[in-house]
DNA sequence: CGGGAAGTTGAAGAGCGTCAAAAGTAGTGG
DNA sequence: CCACTACTTTTGACGCTCTTCAACTTCCCG
């Protein structure tokens, strides 16, 4: 098995393989004076199961977590202490194969919840992509608040399942898509999130980088670079300014991602 | 878009795409005298949540549903009335794209659960690969017993989570891995599934044509011949009849399902 | 025993990966 | 404010894995 023989996409640098993180990453303190019924982001997540005058039940198994960018919140195969909530910012979930090959799970932005997919430990790492604040949860606590809120339980299975559900159309990009479709899917994937947190159609700030979507999409750094190029040249969209993406066909992207058109 | 375009793995005849099927699928019948608690199968299911002396309660509800191999129960985009227990045989889940690509979401054997994921419509197609039976139940009347059985809910979260960790798992499968890996994971997938049931070590019988391990790897037909009888010169497996595989070099095929060996 | 589906094998080509280098961008400190 | 550095992105040339297309073989089931 020699290091020459690497295959298939992007490869990181060594880390920490099934190992928690030794010295606790990110920054984690007590909120004080900010409980849940402050939140303005409570509707999105979760906590909106939560009747308003109950809030303090939930308040008291909560801590507030911030995480500067490609700071770790979890590694795959730590057990499984903590559920989250993202109240700001955007991070990445990524499992990895001995030789650095990379596959990322997912994008969570405000609102979403980490700590779904279980098997006693967690079963992806977590990376801040952008400065993020979360709210931490035991999970214990979380089960016993569970049972004297069912609509608690009733929210999180709502959650699995829609997560599930893109998990299966990822599944159809990845086993099934071309890297134009990949990248046409992704944009607008990206677009749909942004238009439900009230942000412009006519464009979209991309966060991550070209390696991160190629991870995310079964891809190497180059093939996102260059479909790119090729749907610029195709007056599909242009980028502006870090990375901004303005969308100039937007019907055409549409066409592209669910796999009618073909050039 | 001319037909000649089409491109990347195995197309599947035109079928009803986001339609209704107009015959209902295969056979219905109310269980007269096969209540659940008579249920072999009962301690796999979602129903090992409730208590042997309510399970008339969910008797109530359920009905027997049997499904001749290659009979559809349902097709994405359908109303979601319905949830399935698989109570024996084994069904494939499916989405296509409009050219025909299919991409298999996953195999679902007995004790499995079919309905989690969820948009308001079944978000992919299922079929039966082999002769099937399933308990069916109205999603409303499940909601409503989930709401007098707080545990059915647990069980149902619980199943979701595997769920969603078992789709991580193969995102990395369809993103990140080779066709020698892929069929190695397979195999080693199915061969534990077997082991669940009771079966043995040593072989597998493989239910599944090659198209549809191409289709839920993400592969051709061609490719996963091929990669069998790669597999077969390697001495790490060979097949008997009625396409039962032997496994000759179970350590080696773990190597290549986890991505440590290159050739 | 025969016909149709499923599986295998071969040859050729395309798409994407790999390797390498240049160009652009951002952060740091004098 | 600009030089210096490190990282990200882009572009080019080439190669390999997997797909495509086609023919042949094997397996089943009536």
């Amino acid at each position: 098995m020699s290091l020459k023989d690497n295959i298939r996409g992007n490869r990181i640098a060594p880390q920490p393989f099934n190992k928690a993180a030794d010295p606790r990453p990110g920054t984690v303190g007590h909120r004080p004076d900010a409980p849940c019924s402050a939140c303005s982001v409570r509707q999105l997540t979760i906590c909106a199961a939560i009747a308003p005058d109950e809030l303090s039940h939930l308040a008291d198994v909560a801590t507030e977590i911030k995480l500067a960018p490609g700071k770790s919140l979890f590694y795959e195969g730590e057990a499984t202490k903590y559920a989250f909530n993202v109240t700001s910012g955007t991070l990445k979930t990524y499992k990895l194969l001995p030789d650095g090959r990379r596959q990322i799970t997912g994008f969570q932005v405000t609102g979403d919840f980490l700590g779904l997919a279980d098997r006693g430990t967690y079963v992806h790492s977590a990376e801040a992509v952008s400065a993020t604040t979360l709210c931490r949860f035991s999970r214990d606590r979380l089960r016993e608040l569970m049972d004297g809120f069912p609509a608690l339980g009733h929210r999180l299975l709502e959650k699995a399942s829609s997560e599930l559900a893109m998990a299966h159309d990822q599944m159809v990009l990845l086993g099934r898509k071309t890297a134009r479709e990949k990248i046409a899917s992704f944009l607008l994937m990206l677009s749909q999130r942004a238009n439900q947190s009230g942000h412009g159609e006519g464009s979209l700030a991309i966060e991550m980088t070209r390696t991160d979507i190629g991870d995310y999409l079964g891809l190497t750094t180059e093939t996102v670079s260059r479909t790119f190029t090729q749907l610029k040249s195709d007056k599909i969209l242009s980028i502006g300014k870090g990375s901004e993406i303005i969308f100039l066909d937007r019907e055409s992207l549409v066409k592209i991602a669910d796999g009618f058109a073909n050039k």
